[in-house]
DNA sequence: AGACATGTGTCTTATAGAAGATATGATAAC
DNA sequence: GTTATCATATCTTCTATAAGACACATGTCT
């Protein structure tokens, strides 16, 4: 342990601000903690829930409240029988996690994996919005790039993303075309950064005569434009894209409750 | 209590299939049947945990855990101190719970509640698609209703909505008209029908003449189309609607985990 | 108005056994 | 001897129970 974390007990001092909260939320966010720095890695297991309890000294039924939030926000993973492991974007099963486009018939991955084509690919300034979106200084150092997905050979969407420069220092087109599956995962395994939720704006909109001709499509195909801002731990942004995707093939999938 | 309600023990007999489910979840579906008889209705509390666990033979942890995961599904609403009540649509706080348009600029309701508009309300039959969704047979009675919403005086939603002709039976334009607030409000009060979750599919879509005029709209103006299939209790399919929405003042707001 | 009682959900601890996954060692078969 | 199979041990998460303290809401009594 690196140092002694007293926690604060149920009983408030008496009198004081009503700034407590309840115990397994405080291991929640030492364990958040110890995600954010490293100490386990996404697809590696955690410590199991009766080492974690001797660790903070509670009982194991407050870790697991603890544990059961963290997996609840797609943070970490239980497996009966094997441990709780660092949720990842590298997964075979839920890849792609946060692409919520399907396509009318069919599955996505049924004509193979989606092919990747790396339009263009610069180091630049923040501009307003881009500033604005992560954090940034305006004409701090930002990572764009703009690429085209692919499935069964078709164009179907287009992106434009932006990263800062700070944390994504290294990042080439080269090294992201090698690489093969999603682009989330590279970023955990090279950069360690991890993609834990994201905020997606969107609209309809007509293409510009570059984007439609980029897409291989006419220019009064209307398209779904999807703006997400992605974020690591504590809510900070790691990522601002602008995509627009084809809907006359493919929708958006939605779940409400 | 209405019949003795044999719970499956923890150790299925020997030999026999592995068809059996933790107790939580047989409490919950319990609980589930009890919400779909309408024993317990919108906005009223249900029994506490201690009563609920002494009717059925369990502990309270138990029904803790089995109503932790309906309020998780926003069927009930924990409210500290005073209860756990059956969530409804008409709650002032959580208005319209199922729409995700967002304005770009200042809040839904700032200009005061949206103006709701019917153009038309009609019984007919339903025909392939709507049948389908519904699950009903191609031909059965079904509602159909168009309106527009409007939000400060603007025209900003065009919805097609289909209704199974059965269990909203007497629903007319003029029920319709009379009711503030929302649609599924007066569903839960009327019909007794509680709409649970809901699936949307999201296009870009180009408006006809007639949808662009009913938006007061030049028709080139790309709309976000918005499918959405809406459930009741075990996943019934009780309306089918089709939204148009503006996206050129407005934004389709979606969170991702 | 303040103090108190009561009923609700919330939190924490402790204990125990079930169920899934995996390694190890004994035993049988080849 | 080697390999396959089975039983066992042990680790993990998962389920269930029970008890007590706490927080929140709403009364009732003084």
């Amino acid at each position: 342990m690196t140092s002694e974390t007293s926690l604060v007990t149920s009983a408030p001092v008496a009198g004081s601000a009503p700034a407590f909260s309840p115990l397994y939320q405080q291991i929640k966010a030492l364990v958040l903690q110890s995600l954010q720095s490293g100490e386990w890695k996404p697809g590696e297991p955690i410590p199991s829930e009766f080492e974690l309890a001797a660790r903070y000294k509670v009982s194991q039924g407050t870790v697991r409240k603890a544990i059961d939030e963290l997996a609840q926000d797609n943070l970490l993973i239980r497996r009966q029988g094997k441990g709780t492991f660092v949720a990842t974007h590298a997964e075979q099963q839920v890849q792609y996690r946060f692409l919520k486009l399907k396509p009318d018939h069919g599955d996505l991955n049924s004509q193979g994996p989606a092919q990747r084509l790396i339009i263009d690919c610069k180091r630049t300034r923040a501009n307003n919005d881009v500033a604005k979106a992560l954090r940034l200084r305006v004409g701090e150092a930002v990572l764009q790039l703009r690429r085209v997905l692919s499935f069964g050979g078709v164009p179907t969407i287009l992106e434009d993303i932006w990263l800062p420069g700070g944390p994504f220092k290294g990042l080439t087109a080269e090294r992201l075309s090698a690489d093969q599956g999603p682009m989330y995962a590279l970023f955990e395994t090279e950069f360690g950064i991890r993609m834990v939720r994201a905020q997606e704006r969107l609209r309809a909109v007509n293409p510009s005569n570059e984007e439609a001709q980029l897409l291989q499509i006419e220019q009064h195909l209307p398209l779904l434009s999807v703006e997400r801002l992605a974020f690591t731990y504590h809510d900070t942004p790691m990522e601002w894209r602008r995509g627009l995707y084809r809907t006359d093939t493919h929708y958006y999938d939605n779940e409400l409750n």
